[in-house]
DNA sequence: GTAGGGTTAG
């Protein structure tokens, strides 16, 4: 039935009536639904109204409802489209997170003779992200300069948001410095783009500037500098912003809870976290994680993971977070756990989710979990950004597989610092000091500077090359060129560097110079130098050192009875074990892991827990007698020992060492020529090194063993350490 | 008939 024909007044009011009907009744509609309303529209003959028509490209474009090439026919039907209906489909394309499809339909748009409007940019520049705002940022600010449009407020602030993503945050001053006026909005922008770019300093500075120009902060103004606040450490100015807002109006506010929950969780103040988020009315996901982050960087993971248990919802970013706790606690099994519970509870997880994953893979040596790992992100669509390349790198060179990281980091088209950190120090670690020291060439000649871990990596690269001057050159270049100043770790480097070539006096002498106290690291480094080049007094001067700052590490003591043992200085030996069992110092419990299968098993010494444990003891009884039968002699000397013990006591002892329990439980539970890789938390001792090598002989087996310091590849009876480590 | 700024994870 048409409807009746009234004046062109009441007209106006019965379309107006019908369109928000329409409204109404479109929001909640299928596609299929709408097109049959449409087809009603067009009977009833409100179809031609050009109102009706944009009514419904608007509905077409919105969010998660409609068709966005539905739209685009609606669009084509229409003889002469103006700006606003070009908008429609500009926004559409937006919020769908297809920014180069927005770009595409604004180019047809100026090619149709048509020119942008004022609402034109906010809506393009919304969906950018930063390579979009890389592509087309500045040739569109050109166009908002062409168009007249530069001094309207909202272009602006989408201008400002452009180029913060984009990380520039300098061409983002420019612009708001050079605005007629700044709003709150422009300030915010300028605030949370200062945030994007880790400029913490800077958002608090602004935030000061803008109360001396006498603008009101908002809401938001406050969650951006909170999480300045947050990432910054800054619990003195958090504590500020919350006095204030406790003043103000604007509490209670879920955000501004959350952004004060996390600013107190960041800052180590978890009783005020906790304060805030008990006192909370109403709480969501956002809440929650933020206390449970809270408690797991403080160290409390087990308290993070009983508040974990009560949440009653759990998206991706507090399965990540989780994770990410019990990475950081380093309980890396324990991580994985966790992440095989998130795919059992069906959430998806991002690449967030695969940073933690691979950082435990890495930590583990978990080599197939790690492959596993990026094979599911490439099945699963999930976008290998910078810092999940980062992890890739790392989990490969700490799984032994440097040429897999150098595939990874060659595929990288961005690299920060952390990429080529990454890359140099996986190829230090693992042996190839020379083409970590070009790669770091390389990246001088990049905008991308090296920091102080850099510099650990490059330090590391020349001493396993031996590459003694380049080293003293990097280490005064590091000051020179990059304005770093050398740490303890960096003088432990060195050190170690001097040490391995055998430069003892050399060594000495910069512990004696360095502006610092030498740590343990420093004097461990001297010792092992001094073992190796048999220089015992030296060797005894940093053990008593040593010693004096780590009281009840046997370590030191461990290593000077070796040295005396093979100086023939038997008496010296046994006088050592026996300060060392009279003052009941312990050695750290040594613990080695080994992947099979994709599953982590975990030995430590004397380990009876496996479930293969017979077989394992059986196996490690023949293995030992195998390479007895080749040669193999027991070295006892790093054994903890009273004076009653006997030697065949100290020598069941080392057989069971956590690294032998792993390699034989490896022998019976993989393939023959299948590589076994065991990662140890502590170094390999001398008799485990030994007796590696004869297996990897015997058996025909690749072995490669990732002790504390460095990898040891066991190949054919010999050790790419060439015995020094 | 439509618009700009924000928070949780690496």
């Amino acid at each position: 039935m048409p409807f009746p024909f009234p004046s062109k007044k009441s007209r106006i009011s019965l379309f107006t009536s019908a369109f928000h009907f329409i409204k109404r009744l479109i929001s909640n509609m299928t596609m299929k639904e709408f097109k049959q309303t449409q087809s009603l529209i067009i009977r009833t003959g409100l179809g031609r109204s050009p109102l009706v028509k944009r009514r419904l490209l608007s509905c077409c474009c919105g969010r998660g409802f409609g068709d966005m090439s539905y739209a685009r026919l609606l669009l084509d039907l229409i003889p002469t489209p103006e700006t606003s209906l070009w908008n429609c489909l500009i926004r559409g394309h937006s919020v769908r997170g297809a920014p180069w499809a927005a770009v595409a339909v604004y180019v047809e748009m100026l090619a149709s003779g048509v020119g942008p409007n004022s609402h034109t940019f906010p809506f393009l520049l919304k969906g950018f992200t930063r390579d979009d705002a890389v592509a087309y940022g500045d040739e569109l600010h050109a166009h908002v300069l062409k168009f007249g449009l530069s001094s309207n407020a909202h272009v602006r602030s989408a201008l400002l948001r452009m180029y913060a993503v984009s990380g520039a945050v300098d061409t983002a001053r420019e612009l708001f410095e050079k605005s007629p006026e700044r709003d709150v909005v422009s300030w915010n922008a300028m605030i949370s783009g200062h945030n994007r770019s880790n400029m913490f300093e800077e958002s608090c500075r602004l935030f000061a500037a803008m109360a001396g120009e006498s603008v009101m902060p908002t809401a938001t103004t406050y969650v951006s500098v909170l999480s300045a606040c947050a990432k910054m450490r800054g619990l003195e100015c958090g504590r500020q912003i919350h006095r204030r807002l406790m003043n103000g109006n604007l509490l209670p506010d879920l955000r501004l809870q959350n952004a004060l929950i996390e600013m107190y969780g960041q800052c180590g103040d978890l009783d005020s976290a906790w304060r805030v988020f008990r006192d909370m009315q109403t709480r969501d996901v956002i809440s929650w994680t933020a206390v449970v982050v809270g408690f797991a960087k403080s160290g409390e993971v087990d308290r993070a993971r009983a508040l974990f248990d009560r949440m009653s919802e759990r998206d991706r970013v507090s399965w990540t977070a989780m994770i990410d706790g019990y990475v950081r606690a380093g309980r890396f099994k324990e991580a994985l756990h966790v992440f095989r519970e998130m795919q059992a509870a069906a959430v998806r997880p991002d690449e967030f989710t695969m940073v933690s994953l691979l950082t435990a893979c890495a930590q583990l040596g978990a080599l197939e979990m790690g492959e596993w790992t990026r094979a599911y992100m490439e099945r699963n669509g999930i976008k290998m950004d910078i810092a999940v390349g980062n992890a890739l790198i790392d989990m490969y060179s700490k799984c032994a597989q440097v040429d897999n990281a150098v595939d990874i980091f060659r595929r990288m088209h961005r690299k920060d610092k952390f990429t080529w950190t990454a890359m140099i120090s996986g190829l230090a670690v693992n042996g190839h000091g020379e083409d970590a020291i070009d790669l770091f060439s390389q990246m001088v000649g990049t905008s991308v500077r090296p920091d102080e871990v850099t510099y650990i990596g490059v330090l590391t690269a020349c001493a396993h090359a031996g590459l003694v001057d380049e080293g003293r050159r990097f280490f005064s270049s590091m000051i020179t060129a990059h304005g770093i100043m050398p740490n303890v770790t960096h003088y432990g480097c060195l050190v170690d560097l001097l040490g391995r070539a055998g430069r003892l006096e050399e060594a000495w002498e910069t512990i004696s110079n360095m502006p610092m106290r030498p740590n343990s690291a420093v004097w461990g480094a001297l010792l092992g130098a001094c073992r190796v080049h048999r220089n015992l007094e030296m060797a005894e001067l940093a053990a008593k050192h040593l010693v004096e700052l780590e009281p009840h590490d046997s370590a030191a003591y461990l290593l000077l009875c070796s040295m005396y043992a093979s100086c023939n200085k038997s008496e010296e030996a046994r006088k050592m074990r026996e300060m060392i069992r009279v003052k009941g110092m312990k050695k750290e419990p040594g613990c080695s892991v080994v992947e099979m299968d994709g599953e982590v098993h975990e030995f430590v010494a004397g380990d009876r827990s496996h479930p293969r444990t017979g077989e394992i003891y059986s196996k490690l009884e023949e293995m030992i007698e195998e390479l007895k039968r080749a040669g193999y002699v027991p070295d006892t000397t790093e054994i903890l020992r009273g004076a009653g013990e006997e030697e065949e006591a100290a020598s069941a002892a080392i057989y069971q060492h956590s690294e032998k329990l792993a390699v034989a439980f490896g022998l019976i539970s993989s393939g023959s020529g299948v590589t076994i890789r065991v990662v140890k938390n502590l170094r390999i001792c001398i008799d485990c090194h030994n007796a590696m090598k004869y297996v990897s002989k015997i058996y025909r087996r690749e072995i490669v063993v990732r002790d504390r310091r460095r990898f040891h590849h066991f190949r054919s009876g010999s050790c790419s350490c060439k015995d020094y480590w």
